[in-house]
DNA sequence: GCCTAGGTTCAAAAATTATTGAAATGTGAA
DNA sequence: TTCACATTTCAATAATTTTTGAACCTAGGC
């Protein structure tokens, strides 16, 4: 469980136990991964973010896969894509080009940037359809009961997106 | 397409053949299919929400299976979720016991109701679990930066649990 | 009180989505 | 420049979710 006192050994033999998780580490993960699902986002991305979240210091490619008992290709999909939510950030320590990673310091930009990623293209994407959608119900003769409904759900739609876009220009910092 | 001239036969052979969707009526199923998914409901739900919202009339079971080649599993389950979510009504026309279904009037009030009980749940499971995890790092020396992530989390998910209970009270009406 | 139209259930099959890991890539230290 | 380390890729596999349909209920018309 605890590493071997005193400094652990940074070249001992290809295969490094790495401690299983803690309980806290088992249940925040289990939390994320319980949120994300609602979103979602796959559980191996949410452990990879939850382990991250629980540890002070930066935590290497390697160290993830041991620890959470993943696959490279989970840790290397889940890595790109909390990076590419700009969720995670990277410091290289020097003389190795080895990465180590640690959650963006504002949560709330992470998670306005998620649901924002989420959503957006699909309220985008509908913005025509709707508008097709519309113009198809007039000219065949639909009930204007019917037609009054789908342009509250153009109304919605417009709103979304309009207070999507509010959320929109991620001021960078926190 | 269109049903023979007066009045449609009410006892015609068993197999009746139901006109194929619309084109516009596919094209709000794959918006509101879109929608759903985002919210992890599922296809068939989404659909046939769809195929209501476009309907003057209210339809029954069987019009729902035939004009979206869906099984009769499906349908009615698709049925049950969808009035547990208060989504939809139905009217039993007299001298039948055949129901017909149509979608509740206000489509805010379903919104809520469907994220409500997409979110509520996590969030309230998630009060105990965090507070636990919370307990855990204190205990188990846990660096004071991650114990004020935490924090912080436990935070967001408080609020967020008020915001969701401020619209919790349905007011059964429009 | 029958009996069947109208609908539900649920185990099995199909479809979809996530994960794995061996091979490919490309990069920075020596 | 070389090459081994660090990571990515992606086809195959595993896991999960959705759909199907035949068997099963059951309320209501007769």
């Amino acid at each position: 469980m605890k590493p071997p006192s005193g400094k652990v050994p940074k070249k001992s033999a290809t295969k490094v136990a790495y401690p299983p998780l803690a309980s806290h580490e088992r249940e925040l993960a289990e939390y994320f991964v319980h949120m994300a699902s609602i979103l979602g986002i796959q559980r191996s991305v949410a452990e990879i973010y939850a382990l991250l979240y629980l540890s002070a210091k930066p935590i290497d490619f390697d160290t993830i896969q041991g620890r959470l008992m993943m696959s490279k290709g989970s840790v290397s999909q889940g890595l790109r894509f909390l990076r590419s939510q700009g969720m995670i950030l990277s410091t290289k320590l020097a003389g190795s080009r080895r990465e180590h990673w640690r959650p963006t310091p504002s949560l709330a930009v992470s998670l306005v940037n998620l649901l924002r990623s989420q959503f957006l293209p699909s309220l985008e994407k509908s913005k025509p359809l709707l508008q097709a959608v519309l113009q198809a119900s007039r000219s065949s003769g639909v009930s204007s009961e019917v037609i009054e409904r789908i342009t509250r759900l153009q109304q919605w739609n417009s709103r979304a997106l309009e207070l999507s876009e509010l959320l929109l220009p991620p001021p960078k910092a926190d």
